[in-house]
DNA sequence: CACAATTAAGTTGTGCACAACTTATCGGAC
DNA sequence: GTCCGATAAGTTGTGCACAACTTAATTGTG
């Protein structure tokens, strides 16, 4: 009963371990490219809809991330000149997020991250595709709790 | 082939998304004790061998974590009273960190924090253990790989 | 014993995350 | 049109993570 508390039983702790595991293996690949893993999540984003130029809530709502987060962030890409932000014409409030040439360029570059990742993980295909939904379920969950 | 650079089919990404949403179900119940995630991590430790009063690098090889992460942390939970940090006898190089009386009492007053994290993910007890086990073989792939 | 290499903890600097707050704009009710 | 509440982005402050470095103690080798 108390042995709950042991750290190698609880998934939390090996979910903490294994999310700043892959991030280790991240670190050296997105070195090269002067990225760090969220900002590469950013142009995940960006990328899969390159002539939208989500807002920067649109992004915070994919990557569940505030503006307390993103701002400073964007900033750093946008210094790097991979994106671009404007404020939008019709509500001045908004800030669309947008990607350079250069930034577009990137993606080509990285394409075979992805892959690389995955063997890292020493998981089969199947594997990954089950935990990868397993995990989502579990914060979709969890997301759906916090809204009520 | 490109369509690996989707956000959403990236275990990563889900992986990143429930670490975050985790700590976020732990946060209200630790902030009642002034706890942050990673202190109470320390405090699990530390739980299981109360009278060991591992070092620093021992509590580190444990969660993983450098001196860069801990020392300011252990300062932190000193502060707090939870903790006492002294150099040790025969190594005067390594430090020392036992539980105080309030430290050894906390432990009661969590224990029912993992059912209750438990209950938040909506997964039944096979799937959590199985969770657990696969993230846990992923981490120590990656760990035994930076080993070489 | 001397001293170079190693080890342990701490410090500094950068970049997330997130809470709490500020500023500016927008929309609706009147 | 005016004002009030809501919304969007940014700012500030705290606490991780981690790289790179510093300081101090210890170990190994000649």
């Amino acid at each position: 009963m108390t042995d709950d508390l042991v750290l190698r039983r609880q998934v939390c702790f090996a979910l903490y371990a294994a999310s700043r595991a892959l991030t280790d293996v991240y670190r050296p690949i997105l070195d090269e490219f002067g990225l760090t893993y969220p900002q590469y999540l950013v142009l995940l984003v960006l990328w899969e809809r390159p002539d939208e130029a989500p807002t920067v809530s649109e992004l915070g709502a994919e990557l569940r991330l505030d503006s307390g987060t993103l701002s400073p962030l964007l900033k750093r890409l946008e210094g790097a000149g991979l994106v671009v932000r404007r404020r939008s014409a019709r509500d001045e409030r908004r800030v669309e997020v947008g990607l350079t040439e250069q930034g577009r360029a990137l993606r080509e570059r990285l394409c075979d991250v992805p892959m690389r990742i995955a063997q890292a993980t020493g998981l089969g295909l199947g594997e990954l595709v089950a935990l990868r939904d397993t995990l989502t379920r579990v914060t979709d969950t969890i997301h759906r709790q916090k809204e009520q």
